[in-house]
DNA sequence: CGTGCCTTTGAAAGAGCTCAATCCTGGTGG
DNA sequence: CCACCAGGATTGAGCTCTTTCAAAGGCACG
């Protein structure tokens, strides 16, 4: 998932499909026997909450977002998923989600059937299982503390740094793109498109960042953007 | 972690150990052999934040509050657990949160070395461990939505209810026990003591509930509630 | 029967929201 | 090639919910 502390390149078990099962030594019984690459476009539902669970998916390449949805429309994004990252780690008879493509993405689905006895068989598999879900926990709960007690400034210079980090490996200089609309920055800070708007147009006054447009920023002063973002700037700058 | 979509105390392991390896027809090696069970008060910290990680804790009784600070003191709790939930499922370096008892508590703790290569040769636990980050990460979710979108009132709502239901096997009637401060409530909800205290005098007020003491409060329109809890409810109420 | 902590209540202030208008920008079609 | 359009982004003004600051009430403990 998105955020800050959570977001560890490393952990991602991309490029190599993350599911071989050679690591334990086992001979055959290889996953990609039971796996399936895929594409949707760009604002495409990948799968939507409430439907019957149809497996786990990979995001392979592309940006997927994870929404909940209350009866009035009032939405929350609960995380920004890139290449590596799992979908329905939960493995529930109903996801508790609604997935979409945020740009085009490729997916890797691995169905249900045959995929809980090859974690029965295989302890590696559920190991690995195991610290994915832990990440996307640990990012859970830093992202708990940004909605609960950040500031809207705080709370856009957590988003920003957390995006520079998952863009790292590609990164030329301190440039960002945000492939994401202002409304899913809203829905995931727990903010208003508008207020998200102002905090740039703060951001950039402030020197922190330019927008070059509305899906590239640069970050001018990351020392000053990780102060802001851990809650350790006088509340002038808040 | 207490939270309404996630409180299923059919999944807690308890009372018998969860980690006996039994189930899985080896004999020997029961994990039993390497935990230790022990006390503590109210208001002591179990571990905290930043320091080495010693392993895992299972709540045996009582309830334990989880937060993060930030520099300048604010706080977040993101769980309060109850009897067969687990501290530290992260199983990282460094404890990420610090833990409290809110109430006397029994915890059984499980030790570092030697629990990681029960691991290991115990596919069952891994899975165990599985179900387990799972269950907290959808009440993470869950608090997710519930700090970015939803009005004190609906928190409130979300959360009396949520206590309600983890005290379901015990419960007498529509009273809830609740052990923690206002203070606690504050942070786990992200709001202030102050508007905590309000909201309840306002539920109570439109007769959705009745404060018996502090510490206790009975649900007096449990379909409200819930309506109130899920955001169906017209804005007069919220 | 103080003393201190937690809770409640009141009044004022403010951060972020709502409503509304304007500005871009990229795609379309004449 | 360029005007037009639609959707997103930005900006403005006023408002509201929650916070902040302050004080009083209640309860447990010594």
């Amino acid at each position: 998932m998105l955020h800050g502390a959570a977001i560890s390149t490393t952990q991602s078990l991309r490029p190599r499909a993350a599911f071989e099962t050679r690591s334990t030594g086992r001979p055959g019984a290889s996953i990609a026997t039971i796996a399936s690459t895929f594409k949707q476009q760009a604002g495409t539902t990948v799968f939507a909450e409430g439907e019957r669970t149809e497996g786990l998916y990979e995001v392979v390449s592309g940006i997927v977002r994870l929404h909940k949805l209350m009866p009035d429309g009032r939405r929350q994004i609960t995380g920004f998923l890139a290449a590596g990252h799992f979908l329905n780690l939960l493995l529930q008879d109903n996801f508790t989600h609604t997935a979409e493509a945020v740009t085009e993405v490729t997916l890797c689905r691995y169905p249900r059937t045959g995929f809980q006895r090859m974690v029965d068989q295989n302890p590696g598999l559920a190991l690995r299982l195991l610290a994915a879900t832990s990440d996307e926990l640990r990012a859970a709960q830093d992202q708990m503390l940004l909605l609960g007690r950040k500031t809207a400034a705080e709370k856009m210079a957590s988003f920003l740094l957390a995006m520079a980090e998952l863009q790292d490996d590609i990164a030329r200089g301190n440039v960002v793109q945000i492939p994401m609309s202002r409304g899913d920055i809203a829905d995931y800070l727990g903010l208003t498109v508008e207020t998200v708007s102002r905090t740039l147009a703060r951001l950039k006054r402030d020197r922190l960042i330019a927008l070059t447009s509305p899906t590239e920023i640069e970050l001018l002063d990351r020392d000053r953007l990780e102060e802001l973002a851990a809650g350790e700037l006088a509340e002038s700058c808040r």
